[in-house]
Formats: structure tokens, sequence, C-alpha cells
DNA sequence: TTATGGTGATAAAACGTTTTCACATTTTTT
DNA sequence: AAAAAATGTGAAAACGTTTTATCACCATAA
């Protein structure tokens, strides 16, 4: 293995002065400057890194876990840091988390020691995780993406699901539709929450009604569908022309039990998502569904860069941002009575 | 920072002593073993990944680089490596190269000094890489897939995409198609030569004719949305009644020329692709397209045991793997004359 | 009793960098 | 012209591990 001495030795100068140059440290004549870089070049050496972070304490790389790195809907978020990535000249690692947790305790011993400077963490699945604990005892930089952590103060990416939440409301209401019933998660997550008061409050400032059975709690995708179809079995003129799901899962099976019943998704009734999962689920075969989605390009591009200030001391912290949501209008909702 | 001398010093060893019980090593008595492992515990030690990679030469960790992380043409790859990240127990990262040479071949650099043992890299874009030849040069474990690299015998797992073309064929002859139209992709790529040469025996061997103008060659989408259009221009009686197309996006874009006519897919003419992207294109909204599809599961998966064992020396190397594909039934394929 | 071997533990030398400190040398200031 | 400051360079000490060589100890065998 080639080492910084073979390239002092080459060059006809010391280990140190070397090192400054790799590092582009002040102090050295242009000379002796370009003799080192010639050697370099001449040798193809290539410092190790491992070394450097040692002595360093710092490792030049930043790691982004997620959950599952296959899943669709991370796409665009992926997109966003590989943008950040580039432009923050940091490398930015991307690890799966598994879920069995002595693999993942490992993984962050492993990642936490030595391997990078920082750990961004896209949060919903952690809520009750003692990673964050972990890294907070030892004080490792992190950023959360959507990961409600209210016990401290954390830098942490938000998104606004109330304010979305109620553009979905709005959204259908200015198509016309004045019945619009509501499937919600698991009201444990904060995130659903968030999501529910946003509609009650909208239904409630345009004035519109929550009536008897347009709410339904859903913990899986089968209550989904029964959920939907229970709906879809109301007489014609109490029944909901829109249902709008917490999340595009719920709306996926709302559409399937619907649909399995004969009727049409919109022409009988407007289902609305939330998340916009390009390809929801193997299953489902169904239109694109309009929902709302999160700015997850942008957040992620931000995060990296965010989390680059961050280790350099360029920020303030804790950083806190939250992101608005759009709309994106695709074929599961339209006017109601269209033919 | 906690170091292995806090723990010495706290179980009242000798570093080295503390060293062997963590590396599992033989030579260290019972009740010592468990006093350390009570002191490891107690302080919440852990080792620093730098300086063990330093000592060691080997960092525990694999990388895995794809162009776009992000495409959701790999999740599938990826899903098979995270299932043999966690069955092997090492570490494995995912980095995505970007298209900018200098910043690529500094994530090399990186990677390959004192970050990872290893190295897979999914191969279709970089054929024409010097990223090859450098982890040739400094000879760094690596493991290629689909990336035919012949000049050297490297460990590589590869598609067979000859046989993969034959089966299409056979799978719309027997479906009734003899009229079988070819659109082919970039001929320098080794890929395209050999799904080509696929059809052209398959055709040969079930006695079906190529006729004038069933051949295209395709560069870009454009080319691919006019081929199909000028297929669709011939008389009837001549016209193709199937098109087989060398990737899912040719396939696409023929599909949104012939639909642009008027025609439909597959009543009017039945497509097929090769890849199987899940979502193709976003200017892409057609039916999803029947297509050859490569076990990218099983690759990913079976590509970290197989650098595990190249990284143990617990198997004989090159490695080299040939993958058969299977036929992804969707909705681009009838027999001809459907009403 | 004295060699001989085998254990279990330690001290010290790596590993390849960066960085501090000291030391010349040169330049600037008085 | 002398003193002070600035500049460029190198020697050596870290960084936190693993690993090699060594040593003390005890049991066994001669």
């Amino acid at each position: 293995m080639l080492t910084i001495k073979d390239v002092a030795r080459h060059a006809g100068v010391s280990v140190s002065t070397v090192s400054r140059v790799i590092n582009q440290v002040e102090n050295v004549s242009p000379v002796i400057r370009q003799k080192v870089q010639y050697s370099i070049k001449e040798l193809g050496y290539i410092p190790n890194n491992a070394a450097r972070s040692l002595v360093q304490r710092q490792t030049n790389a930043i790691t982004v876990l997620l959950r599952n790195l296959h899943s669709s809907f991370f796409a665009e978020l992926i997109r966003g840091m590989e943008n950040g990535a580039f432009s923050s000249g940091r490398n930015v690692l991307f690890y799966s988390l598994g879920k069995d947790p002595a693999y993942r305790d490992q993984s962050i011993q492993f990642l936490t020691n030595g391997v990078s400077d920082a750990i961004i963490l896209y949060g919903p699945l952690y809520t009750d995780q003692p990673i964050i604990e972990h890294l907070c005892a030892i004080s490792f930089p992190f950023l959360l993406i959507e990961n409600n952590f209210p016990t401290r103060q954390t830098n942490q990416f938000l998104v606004n699901n109330y304010e979305g939440a109620c553009h979905a409301v709005e959204y259908l209401s200015v198509r016309g539709h004045q019945r619009i019933a509501y499937f919600m998660g698991d009201p444990n997550k904060k995130v659903n929450l968030d999501r529910f008061n946003g509609y009650t409050q909208a239904m409630s400032d345009r004035g519109l009604i929550i009536r008897d059975g347009y709410l339904s709690n859903i913990y899986n995708s089968s209550q989904a569908y029964q959920a939907a179809q229970k709906i879809m079995r109301m007489p014609a003129e109490f029944r909901p022309t829109a249902i709008f799901c917490c999340n595009d899962k719920i709306a996926a099976y709302a559409i399937m039990g619907i649909t399995a019943m004969g009727f049409s998704v919109p022409k009988d009734i407007s289902v609305m998502g939330f998340d916009n999962h390009k390809i929801p689920f193997d299953d489902y075969n169904g239109p694109r569904i309009s929902c709302i989605q999160q700015p997850l390009y942008e957040m992620g591009r931000d995060s990296i860069l965010a989390v680059t200030d961050i280790l350099d001391g360029n920020i303030e912290t804790p950083v806190v941002r939250t992101y608005d949501t759009t709309i994106a209008e695709y074929e599961t909702v339209c006017e109601p009575g269209t033919p």
C-alpha cells in the first residue's frame, strides 16, 4: 500500500509538507507544492480515509437512514438528497435499516463510530424508537425528517400535515363536494392526528357537516376496504360524495373496496389520498390517486445541505423547518354528479 | 470520547485483553472475560471503527454503487440486497454515483480507501467506464451485475438476455403472432446485441420471417415513437401484429406513438418490452407493459452474499453467474385479432 | 530438584494520517 | 544595522485500535 511517506520520499520533502499540500493548507511555497503534486500524481497516491478519520475525528460522510430504501415513496426524497450530496461536496451514504432490533443497533453503532459524521433519518416509522435517544445520549449530530419528536430540541424538518388536510377539504369543496368522509389512520401517530385536525377544522370553516358514519378509524388495509364498502351501502342522499383518506395506502384499499362492489371511482365517489406513493401497492391497479403530497425532493436536497451547514458550524441549531404540501391532481377526483 | 483504555482501566486489565474479549479471541480466562464484558456494558463502550479499520485494513462494509438510487427499476434489486445485507451480517452501504466525472472519481476514491471492503456495481451504464479499470488497477474487490466486461476475468452476475429475447418471441408466437417486429437499442451495448440475436434466432427457429421494415434501430425515445407510427402506417396485411422492444422505455414510447394515431394497444397491435420498469416514465400513462424481466431480487440478494464469501475467502474467484429471465404478463399483449 | 510446556496476560509496536511545536530562514520594521 | 515579525519546513506526538513478541506463572515430566 502506498502511503504518504512514499510520496514524501519521492518528492524529497517531509511527511507534514505532503499533508499540507493535500489538505490545501497555506504556508507551502509554490515550488514545493508543485513538486509534491507531481509526485502524488506520478505515484497515484490516494490518502487512506480510515487514518484520516481517526486523527481528524470526522469522516466527511453523512448517512441517510431509511426503513426501506427500495420503497417508491422515497424515490423523490432520495433524488433530492442525491442532488444535495453533489452540491455539498460531502459523501452521502444510504443505509437501509432492517426490522430486526439487534441488527438495527449494530447498524447504528457501526454508523456512528467512525463511519459518518451525521445521520439523517426519515421518520414516521421511528416515533417510538430508542435510536433517537441513543443519538442524543452520545450527542451525535442528526436531523429528523417528518418525525415528530417533541421531548427534545432536535434538528428537524416537518411537513405541515394540518394545512395539507385543510387544502384537501378545500380542494374537494371547491369542486362541489359537501359530504366529505374521512378515513383516519392510527391516531397514536401524530401525523394522523394532525391530518385529522386539519380535516375537521377545514370542514367546520366551510360550514360542512361531518355526519354519522363519515368518520372511520382504519388500522389496516382490509379495514379500509370494508369501511369504503360500508360507505357505499349508505343511501345515496346521505352518502358522501368524496372520501379523504389519511394516506395513499388507505385510499388504494378503499378504492378497491368500492370498485369490487361495481361502483366506479371517481364517477360514483371521489377519493383523495395523502403522500403520493407512485406505485402504491402490488395488488392495486386502479387509477392514479389524487392526493396531497409532501415536497420530498426539496426536503431531501435541503436536508443534506442543512446537515452540511450544521457540521461546518455555519448555521444555528436546532434547525427546524416546516414544509408546505401541494396538491397532486390525478384521476380519482371529479365533481359530484359528473356523468 | 470513551476508548479501550478506559475500559481496561475500569476492568483492571490491559488494553490487549480488552481487545481480545471484543474480538472473541481465545486465550482469555472466563473470569476476566466476564469482568471485561461487564465493564464494557457499564461504561457503554463502543469501539471506534476508524481506528479498527486502520489497523485491520478492512472496514466490514460493502458498498453498492448505483447510478440512480431513486430509480424504480432498482427497487427490486435493492430489496434483494437489503435481505442479503441482513443475512450476511455485514454492513451494506448504498451510494449514488452522480453524472459528473470529477465527483464520481472523488466518490470512488472515498469508497475504496478505508470506507468499504468491496464494491458492487450495477452496470449497464458503466460499460465504457474507467472506474472498473481503476478498481482492477488497485486490485480492489468488486462484483459487476449486468455489466459485460470481457477484457478481464472479474466477478460478475449476468443475465441471459439472449434466452430472454427468445422467450419473448416464443411467448408471442404461441399466442398466434407471426409478424413480429423488433425495436433495437444502441447496438454498441452488448446487452442490446444479445437481445437482438435472441430475437433473430428465435424467429428463424420458429420459421418466422423478418420482413422489410420489421427491424428498427432506436437511439432515443422520439425515434421509438416515430418508428412505431411508421409500423402502423404499413398496410394491414403486412403490418406486424406485435412489436418486441429492446427495453421498456422504447416500448413505452412506441405505445405512445401508436395510441397518438388512434390505435389501441394491445387490440390493434401487441407490444412487449424488456426490464420491467414499474413506472417507466413520467409522460407514459398507458397500460402496464408486458415484458421480459430479470430476477433482480435474487441477483441483489445473491450479490451481497457472494461478495461476503469472496471477502471471507469462502469461494473460488472469479464468481461468474448467469441468471435466467422470466415473463411478466401485463396488459400490452393479446392474440392478434382479439376484438 | 530442575527442565519443559502450555496458559493467560501485558507492553509495545504497528496502522497512515494530521497537527502541534520548534526551528531556520527571509522579510519587514524601527 | 539591529530587532521583530512573518514565512516555510520538518520532527514528533497524537488518534484508538489490533497484534506481535515477551514474560510470568503454574503444572507436568524427567
